[in-house]
DNA sequence: CTGAAAGCGCTAACAT
DNA sequence: ATGTTAGCGCTTTCAG
């Protein structure tokens, strides 16, 4: 298919691997009438090479087709330019999300994104046990993924900066919102649409996820009823699973409690607000008319249904957490041993009206 | 913090790297008192190893905590164990689903997947003019993504085999599902139930992205309305982008439609109907009684909203493309120097009955 | 069955 | 400003 005139290398080269571009950096350095150093300083952008020669090589280089062995120079540099992501596969959206965020900062940089998706607890066990990033990334982000000592000395050992998104990982700098404040933004504005019977739906509290998103949303609900002057009912706090199915259970649950229905509920995920409105209707309910809904995150569909919630940046969170791995990464070199400042970076959240809440029904 | 009683290699290390575990091949050989050769075959359950000497090796990797540098080995093998996947993060649902098939894959063979986000046309054509999964892969799986020939050239010059998912590239190997009878099903199913006023939201058919999807089911569209002697109407034809939004403004043109509006509404996505139900809601109409809607994905969300749709496997086509890939590549060495059938699998689809469809209004 | 040695392609001293 | 050379850590002939 492709023709090629004369090859480059002079051994029959290996079996597969990088591609038909097998010129090495001996052969554009042949072709630039140079020695390798000059064509690796070239090629780096170094000091130390006249314009003459730099414009020699490029062009042999461009000639050739080449390309750095990402391989060859990581193996003498240390540095092999990829980070991993590793993620549980909870939620989706937010993952997807994320994600995006942060790959967009890594290729702007020239790192690669190197993904692990934890789905489910076999998974995660052999993670943590074989640790497949080791030696093979510069640096990793934890997404929305709560660990306990023991997985963060693991990963700790892999001797490369951390960072986590959303989930707080002790001693790991992090980039998340604040949960508790979050959560009080959305149940403050039912309550100052004059709702005083409340419910919530948000995650167990004492599950084997160890999540700690959930305690935090339920603590700033908690504060936001007391503040009013209104009791905390237990019976009114569900658990949703964080799936717009448990979602849906737990407001089923919430319709037929003894004492009567809450008026107005937090949901601690969209997702799990996108179920509640499932069973409002399979209730024959109206939402807001007969029940006011609120969620937290602005998932994409939140639009699509009327979802009133409180957004968080999640892109913004996985970019932030990429940036600031590059930054430790370039201070490595000039900085002591621990330049790290295991601080956490909050984002903003902000309410978004839309037309799932209103007064409660006279 | 981690204490370090001796350090295993001679030489003072590289700045930063993979991981305090710095032991390298000749420690272990070292330790277990034999050469490097004899360590490497060990580690790789090689021939030609005693069992003793293997349980010795493997002792003393274990005691130093060793693991294979993937960069050195990759440099002599040519090989380097790692998938690059890349996609254009249209439609977050079917990209994160079959992310996770593929990467399930790839992880239960020790190969990384390495991730490319071509989110605007910028990325785009950057991605193609750099190719910075040049010497980085053993092979790429496209996923959603149609490709001009140009394009399709610039991957085939990595020299590693290619798989491409949902969307068909020329000569090249595919998973995917048959969307003009994906399309035909639903539609069938709204004749079936005695619809004769259908629309269809899909793609734009002449648009820039030059997805061939939407072409193709809107195809099955057609061609199920002539089978039943049906005529097709182009006014009831729109474009939808495969977007909440976009469904949304194109049920609301459908509904304002002069000669009125069909009594039923193929999606081409699940998306695009979850919009449509939301112009529906908002012009006062009900769903099935008014207005039938119809789907196609299956999307996580479908459920919780009731929507009947034609489901396809994304996942499964994910792990597919991944295991045709790892097989090319298990092959490679046996084979002739192209193994390649440029061949597609198409994967099942299946009506899914929610309640989003019924009868057509008296 | 095991070891010695030659690189894989590149970077980083150390010359010049 | 440029060239030489010694490895990075591993796999792989080729000899024992």
């Amino acid at each position: 298919m492709h023709a090629v005139p004369s090859f480059p290398s002079r051994r029959s080269a290996p079996a597969r691997s990088g591609g038909l571009s097998r010129a090495s950096i001996v052969d554009v350095a042949a072709r630039a009438g140079v020695s390798v150093a000059t064509v690796s300083r070239a090629l780096r952008d170094m000091p130390n090479v006249s314009p003459a020669t730099r414009d020699r090589v490029l062009a042999a280089a461009e000639e050739l087709d080449y390309t750095v062995s990402p391989l060859a120079s990581g193996l003498v540099t240390g540095r092999i330019n990829a980070i991993g992501v590793v993620l549980p596969y909870a939620g989706r959206w937010f993952f997807a999300e994320a994600l995006r965020g942060i790959e967009e900062v890594l290729r702007g940089q020239g790192y690669d994104l190197i993904l692990h998706v934890l789905a489910d607890d076999d998974r995660r066990a052999q993670f943590f046990q074989t640790l497949p990033l080791r030696r093979r990334v510069d640096g990793v982000i934890i997404v929305a993924l709560p660990l306990d000592s023991r997985e963060i000395g693991a990963l700790r050992s892999l001797g490369v900066p951390l960072t986590g998104v959303a989930e707080p990982l002790t001693g790991v700098h992090g980039e998340r919102v604040d949960n508790v404040g979050a959560a009080r933004l959305a149940v403050q504005h039912l309550i100052n649409l004059g709702h005083r019977r409340i419910g919530c739906i948000g995650g167990d509290l004492n599950g084997p996820e160890r999540f700690s998103v959930p305690g935090w949303r339920t603590q700033g609900y908690r504060e936001a009823l007391t503040l009013a002057g209104i009791e905390p009912r237990s019976g009114w706090e569900r658990d949703g699973r964080f799936t717009a199915d448990g979602g849906e259970l737990a407001m089923t649950a919430l319709l037929s409690q003894p004492g009567g229905a809450p008026t107005a509920v937090f949901c601690q995920s969209d997702e799990m607000a996108f179920g509640a409105l499932r069973a409002l209707r399979h209730s024959g309910l109206r939402c807001p008319d007969d029940v006011s809904i609120v969620g937290l995150d602005d998932h994409e569909l939140a639009h699509t249904f009327d979802l009133t919630t409180v957004a968080q940046p999640v892109a913004a969170q996985g970019a932030a957490a990429a940036r600031w791995l590059l930054h430790q990464l370039a201070g490595a070199s000039t900085e002591g041993p621990e330049p790290v400042g295991a601080d956490v970076n909050f984002h903003e959240v902000r309410l978004v009206l839309r037309r799932t809440t209103g007064r409660p029904p006279a």
